[in-house]
DNA sequence: GTCTATAAACAGATAGAC
DNA sequence: GTCTATCTGTTTATAGAC
């Protein structure tokens, strides 16, 4: 038979990069959901920031909560698209795996403070962790965990600790965390700080505090 | 004259205990924007939970927003109850500062994340926390900012760096972050962990580990 | 697929009885 | 001070024209 109606083949596992109306409406739902909160944002703000009518979100994502755990997905594809959906190797010396955390410090904290093209999804995810909603399992599972893991196994390198040992687990947390606070609480900071915002002195000297404790808490206290 | 009109002349510089349909009223405030968010709670809600009925909240308080800001007041009243209204004095040894400091810090661990009587409080001031709202500055001024400059003195004492310093405060930060990020993503930390809930023996596994890390950031890398 | 029009429920605020 | 009843506007969802 000749040309026939199936759906063509995915291009290897990754899902559909959405297009058109349903691409519309997930840009303002990842920008308005993460800037506003899922509650305070209206079915008709969002259809007006995509350039289409209220219709259409029930269209396309069955409703207004089909459109948010359909933004998770989205956010889940766009960082794939950005880091790479293959696993970090694990490197052969302390000393290389301590080099390689740094470097992906550096680039968590910029991509988490420096407001780039991708606050929008930065913005979405952190609310997403507060609400602990189903949008939260499909991104934990799909970007939270393996990373993580990832993660603790470069960290088990650098600092000779057992892999996935509960401490381990924990200070990795600890780490991220320090760096997500920045984020969440940066008004905070900023008021305490005296700083008008955050620019791009203000990131590398944050920076530059969080890399220092990286170092200190690979080294165990004993060793002074 | 005998009795006479005016209000009754306040204890101290405090402010009022609030009785009645008013406390219901905040009770149910702190307990619901800060478990749903300020959005997503109606105002119906509120006074079925306060065992009142809608018009009393804009008797009261003059409206939702009112009843809003006046549980940001409450929150610090009932904050300053808890830990007092007077800064902690700086000890005069760099051991006893750091000794003070591991004190603080378990009882801060404690608070945020064992759950207990307050942990509606600790809801409702996370979520203004990443709000920022007017709530925030009154909670800033009354209550975050004194306590913050507190433990940096703290600090200062405990590993020698200049008192108020920029990375100091940075510092400071840094390590708070690390317990709010316990709570904030207490239900990513829980799947990952395999823990079924945040019990006793989780929260001290958590505060050790944040322990080990204070002592580890007090340290400079240097001396090893 | 896109859109207008509308339905049905819900929001916060308030008037007025008690 | 408290409460019921109601006003006014907004919410999400949907029916049906094109």
């Amino acid at each position: 038979m000749p040309e026939s109606h199936v759906p063509r083949p995915q291009p290897a596992q990754d899902s559909e990069v959405p297009t058109g109306t349903r691409a519309a409406l997930l840009d303002a739902g990842l920008h308005l959901f993460g800037k506003k909160g899922f509650d305070a944002t209206s079915t008709r703000e969002l259809a007006e920031r995509a350039g289409t009518n209220v219709a259409s979100i029930a269209y396309h994502f069955g409703g207004k909560d089909g459109l948010h755990l359909a933004c998770g997905a989205e956010l889940v594809r766009r960082f794939k698209a950005v880091i790479g959906s293959h696993p970090l190797p694990v490197p052969e010396t302390a000393e290389a795996a301590r080099a390689l955390l740094e470097r992906i410090l550096r680039q968590f904290t910029g991509f988490l403070l420096a407001g780039s093209q991708v606050s929008d999804l930065v913005g979405f995810m952190l609310r997403e962790v507060s609400s602990n909603g189903p949008v939260l399992s499909l991104v934990y599972s799909n970007m939270i965990e393996p990373k993580h893991r990832e993660l603790c196994a470069i960290w088990a390198r650098a600092s000779g600790e057992p892999v996935e040992s509960e401490a381990l687990r924990l200070r990795v947390f600890s780490l991220l965390g320090q760096v997500l606070y920045f984020r969440i609480g940066h008004s905070i900071v900023a008021r305490r700080m005296d700083w008008e915002a955050f620019g791009p002195a203000e990131v590398d000297q944050i920076t530059q505090i969080l890399i220092e404790n990286l170092h200190r808490l690979l080294t165990p206290e004993d060793i002074k």
